[in-house]
DNA sequence: CAGTATCCCCCCTGATACTG
DNA sequence: CAGTATCAGGGGGGATACTG
């Protein structure tokens, strides 16, 4: 959730934000130094966005597991439950915002290695919903 | 994709935020006027925000439908293709950023009048993948 | 009604220097 | 290494007035 900044030639601000963001969440980037490297950003900024994102409870602060001095920014499961909505974007973005020959990156499911295809959206009654079904109301309720 | 605001207490911008946007989207509105009501917005900001997502393909203008002489708004099919995104993001917002107890919205399915539950990421297999799943690496293609 | 044109301000961000 | 402190800038956003 950042300014969008203004869409520059052949480079989309959504995709890549995420694909930045789902590198450094998918590789094994734990500590404050590696944050700061992937990322390419400020220690200032990346301390205020840690710490809120701790506080949010997205990411948890743990001693280093491999036994070194340093403290860990593991993702929590609110983080990892996260995930569906970096991968809807990054389809959107895939889809609608690279022409076809070019080059972009895919997502590939770490287990099969295959790459990952579909955000479906269910009804509770299991129904699948295209997105022209997905026009919708709103109600609000209490509790 | 805008900027965050500090979080308030008992306000999740991401969340409200995505019912605005969920709302307007939703409900039938197609006019300038009618943005301007519901997103509380500047008209200066209207202006450009309208225009930018004219230009990336978002929206689409046309005559009114209804005879007249205004122009509408409409979601071409990217803008509806990002209905999973929102979705994605409100069912993320709902689960975590709002206490069980909270007034917060839910959405409908306005086929079936049901809820609409589940954002399902699936492989090219079919197989379904849990958030943990998800934890994959990144791989870089030409065409 | 549907914008356009200004002005202003805030805050996000980066750069840099300093500390334990 | 892992932050903290401070300063400076720039862009997004709001308010307001004006136009066709």
């Amino acid at each position: 959730m950042h300014a969008a900044p203004q869409l520059a030639p052949s480079e989309c601000p959504v995709a890549h934000t995420l694909e930045a963001i789902g590198d450094r969440w998918a590789e094994d980037v734990r500590r404050f130094s590696d944050f700061l490297k992937r990322l390419g950003v400020a220690k200032n900024i990346l301390t205020v966005k840690l710490k809120a994102m701790v506080e949010l409870g997205v990411f948890e602060v743990r001693p280093a597991s491999n036994g070194s001095a340093y403290k860990e920014y593991v993702l929590t499961e609110m983080g990892r439950a996260a995930f569906p909505i970096v991968i809807s974007m990054r389809q959107w973005g895939e889809r609608f915002l690279y022409g076809s020959g070019e080059c972009h990156s895919i997502m590939l499911d770490n287990v099969t290695n295959e790459p990952i295809e579909t955000i479906i959206v269910r009804s509770r009654a299991g129904r699948q919903l295209s997105p022209e079904d997905c026009h919708r109301r709103l109600i609000t309720r209490e509790g």
